[in-house]
DNA sequence: CTGTTAGCGCATTCAA
DNA sequence: TTGAATGCGCTAACAG
């Protein structure tokens, strides 16, 4: 009961299934070209009495185009990308587009082997949210790019290359987000999913510096961070910078590292969700609590964030939005529409709930 | 800086490019036959060159074989099927295997539209978590299935259908948590994420027949708190299981009303993520709280569920298993093995933290 | 070991 | 309106 594997029925059995010509079936078939209604009757019924389903690779081979757009990201497990995907093919299949989807764990070297799976695949066009840092080391993007292939880079931006992509903004949303922790009275607020440095910086200008060659969205979050600091005059202190590896253990080992500090924290400020995981474990093994001890706002909001007790002040991140709109945006290149290069940039929003309060000190 | 769109190079040209005949740049570009290690070197040189990349589907077109699997699920932004889905696509890619993915939202429709793609996009092989309650509505697996595409189950078996799969004992998990629950004490445990029924049947049976009829993975879940309450000779409450439809608001709503009763459930087993945090949200509007007032035991555990206060006690379910089972148990199929069918069943882990206390009367 | 010759299933001229 | 002939790029016998 199993690999009969019988060839599929092809047109031209259709064809003659119907007695007709090639074409004729192919034609009606295909949905192109004239059929007569009576003809076009009996090639629909033969076809559905041997059960034809129409070959797509035969299709693409010669009309060249696939209908189906590959999405690279970092990790398909992840709720983020897992919502950025999901937005992606729902926008592409009302279009009639099916995705191709590539996980590459940060690694630079899946990326590349990635995107060539699919060139070779013959894709009609890449959404990828890349790892590379640099124009550098952004070769295989343009390699596919001067193939013809349409390209939209999603979450982050490769700096210096000039490509079409579809974010949000990194910098302002954090801004923002450490603005109401000192608006709240806090002064010393903890930046967890720093650098991943092995060593701490000490000078200010070496954080820019990291900033800017780091992950766009990384860069960029804390890049606000700092000009959150400034804006109200706060002196940058390295200690609160957790630096390392960006894994859930590390934030939580850095978070008590920082806790432990003679002029401790009041706030922590967390780019990630599993930033956010291993500081609440770090919080609570140093026998604090979130909101009255310390303040805590994270990205990534949750249903979960809203159940914790207190419920997390959160940056909501549009998901879906990202990937329907960077499937938009590829479709119309397809289409052959948009020759300029475009960065569409869409809205975060602060979620506030109670995990935000004003510094201990400064109750009493 | 748009469409050059100039057609990509071939075997041919490599082949006048390196001076040899077309068959012999074929075979060394294609891997197969023999080729002198100097004209080997000079096709590959030539390739190098001229950007050669092969065409996947000039390649599938003839050999038959598309190198992609196709995988059917009910929505990739689901943490639990994102899991999944990287298991499977991890576990395939190794092997040379791309992935296409197709969300249902638990439509029938969409998941027969998606099986013609895949059967049209001529995959070598498909992983459904299908939607299907009966063989009856199953007929698009069996459509595939006759072609001689090898197909796999995951998740959820389709009853009453004979075909692989690689799920989890959902009764069993859920039968053990619900004893674990009645062993510190409850005598009354809510049922969150129940039977998608409009009304509430007042029999006992009449539930026992829907959870036969249900998805699989709630109809054995179901069973299985059925089964614990008779382990321990509990009389069953139809009051206690949720109705309705499965989302975090009516999960909150159906916990409110439950937790409102004169006989209120003391723990609350909840079948999915939405249902855990929608029985949370209930519980804390209720002015109670997890653990001391209510004890509380949810499936999928997360990063989330330890940090809350109190940690939550969770069922972890081996998506990532799940996913590479089913991957590597279609690809053994694809190869020509396995004919006979089986059902891989994974295991699952009850993660104990501190949501399950003895019932507050129990106390005191 | 290498080159020639056929298809794979469909879309697409071009005549009829 | 319909059908016969070509080609897409590659693999797969086949003969040289």
């Amino acid at each position: 009961m199993t690999n009969e594997r019988a060839a599929p029925p092809t047109i031209s059995e259709v064809a003659a299934e119907a007695g007709v010509g090639r074409s004729t079936a192919a034609r009606t078939l295909g949905g192109y070209g004239y059929v007569s209604p009576e003809v076009r009757e009996r090639v629909l019924a033969a076809a559905e009495r041997i059960g034809y389903r129409t070959n797509a690779l035969a299709r693409s081979m010669s009309t060249g185009v696939t209908h189906t757009i590959g999405v690279i990201v970092a990790d398909i497990a992840n709720p983020f990308f897992g919502g950025v995907v999901r937005g992606i093919s729902d926008a592409s299949r009302t279009r009639g587009f099916d995705t191709l989807v590539l996980s590459t764990y940060e690694k630079l070297a899946e990326e590349i082997a990635a995107t060539d799976v699919l060139i070779d695949k013959r894709v009609d066009g890449m959404i990828i949210a890349s790892a590379a840092l640099d124009p550098a080391s952004a070769d295989h993007i343009l390699q596919a790019r001067s193939r013809g292939i349409p390209v939209i880079l999603v979450d982050r931006v490769v700096r210096g290359l000039h490509l079409d992509a579809v974010v949000i903004d990194n910098r302002t949303a954090s801004r923002e987000a450490v603005a109401r922790l000192i608006a709240a009275g806090h002064r010393r607020v903890g930046f967890v999913w720093g650098p991943p440095l092995a060593e701490r910086p000490s000078r200010r200008r070496d954080f820019i510096d990291v900033a800017a060659r780091n992950l766009s969205t990384d860069g960029e979050r804390l890049q606000g961070y700092l000009d959150a600091l400034d804006d109200e005059g706060i002196a940058f202190d390295p200690e609160l910078v957790m630096v390392g590896p960006k894994d859930e253990e590390r934030a939580e080992a850095e978070a008590t590292r920082m806790l432990g500090l003679a002029d401790a924290p009041t706030a922590m400020f967390c780019t990630e969700t599993d930033a956010v995981t291993g500081t609440l474990r770090a919080i609570r093994a140093a026998g604090l609590h979130v909101g009255s001890d310390v303040s805590l706002i994270g990205f990534d909001d949750s249903s979960w964030a809203a159940v914790m007790e207190p419920p997390l002040t959160m940056i909501e991140q549009p998901m879906l939005a990202l990937g329907e709109r960077a499937a938009e945006a590829l479709l119309e290149m397809i289409d052959g529409g948009a020759d300029s290069v475009r960065v569409h940039t869409l809205e975060t929003r602060l979620i506030e709930r109670a995990s935000v309060q004003p510094p201990p000190a400064a109750r009493a």
